[in-house]
DNA sequence: GTACCAAGGTGAGCGCCGTCACCGTGACTG
DNA sequence: CAGTCACGGTGACGGCGCTCACCTTGGTAC
């Protein structure tokens, strides 16, 4: 796929014009990352933006201890490192490659006079960035308020609402769901055979169905 | 104080002209609300930004059992609700006043308009919206991998920081504190004791005054 | 094939911390 | 002044879930 294309893939692009699109890809660099390399260092300066363009990597903060938590995953289209480019404070967090990567880096001035030239590129990433927020708050919520049971719930819904809203196909380990919601692979392991035994969801193999999404969302404490 | 003046009290639109403030101050309506009182519920429609011009408000997260989370406690010169305005979708938590409050209700169309005239004021957003995100994060994080006492230590730490970095100004209670770190009063109670027998902190009466900053830093996980 | 490793299942133990209960204190009010 | 209420200190108890330890299974490399 070439850049351009590449771009227009993006949804904070993908209302740009044909001749937009080309200039914005003209001012991009590509280059991949092999699986496990780490993209950015927490307290890196920061002075790009980063793009998806394929592959899986995922945001990450790590503790004294080693421990991971993973804040978000991205796919294909995603993006991030915007916010040191806007608030000027260092990276927040790591990122790293899930699998072996290709993305888009946009440097620093690019970035600034691609936002002066377009503003609707502003409001797309007001919108991006305000969704972010949402999840970010939901994810504070869940912590604060919901145990295990209850954070494992969410994550399956919201893993189950990126397809149909029944199936999850993402194929995704329960050491990483742990990392996920703040637990531990056991506790997680335990919790989905319990939800599996109440009927809840079916797992079958590596593929998990939501069997009863009244019981699941109100075991996630959603109306 | 006149609206306007208020208005360039905000950092969002202190860089603005005297008449653009004006013109803004024109749309805008004023409106006070007592203690206690809900300034937003959670799931409405959500059609206006407010800024707090007097006063304080807490944005919260309450769950099924009505126990509630502080998502962020605004004062002065902050705003809230613009994240229903940028993304188009409902309200995702309930504001309260802590104190008798006064805000400036600036409506949708108004908002929007002021988006599109003055590309800067979108930038200021994207920065604020940034930050925002940033502090989320790190409370994800500090929910995910500290324990109470850390979680504690983080808060005093950015308490101090909103003044002298040692003295803690603000008058707080330990249930606020509890809901703000995603645990109980009593626990606070019995954490902050501690600490202050380790003479980490001080405590005189109201007052609270970090002696061993580097100890407490350790204890929230910072380098 | 065998070796190896990631993933996951499961039991045992225990510690953090939430909950309940009760009390003391200080501030405000009628 | 007594009464009320918000705030906070403290003891006792118990459960959720983390940790450790070990085993099974399945996929992949050679």
């Amino acid at each position: 796929m070439s850049i351009t294309e590449s771009v227009l893939q993006v949804p904070l692009f993908s209302h740009l014009g044909e001749q937009e699109a080309a200039r914005l890809a003209e001012a991009m660099r590509e280059r991949t990352y092999p699986k496990k390399s780490v993209i950015l260092f927490e307290d890196d300066p920061g002075d790009a933006l980063f793009i998806v363009a394929r592959g899986q990597v995922k945001v990450v903060l790590i503790g004294e201890d080693g421990r991971e938590v993973i804040l978000s995953v991205l796919g294909q289209g995603d993006f991030f490192g915007e916010m040191s480019l806007l608030d000027d404070e260092p990276r927040s967090a790591h990122v790293i490659a899930m699998e072996d990567s290709e993305l888009l880096i946009l440097r620093r001035e690019d970035f600034q006079r691609c936002l002066e030239e377009t503003p609707r590129i502003a409001l797309g990433l007001l919108r991006s960035l305000s969704r972010r927020l949402r999840r970010a708050d939901d994810k504070i919520g869940g912590l604060a308020l919901l145990d295990v049971t209850g954070r494992v719930a969410r994550l399956l819904i919201e893993l189950a609402d990126e397809g149909d809203g029944v199936t999850i196909h993402r194929r995704i380990t329960h050491h990483t769901i742990a990392q996920m919601i703040g637990s531990s692979r056991e506790t997680v392991s335990r919790t989905m055979k319990d939800l599996a035994q109440r009927t809840t969801i079916l797992i079958e193999g590596k593929k998990i169905t939501i069997m009863n999404r009244g019981e699941l969302n109100k075991i996630a404490g959603l109306r």
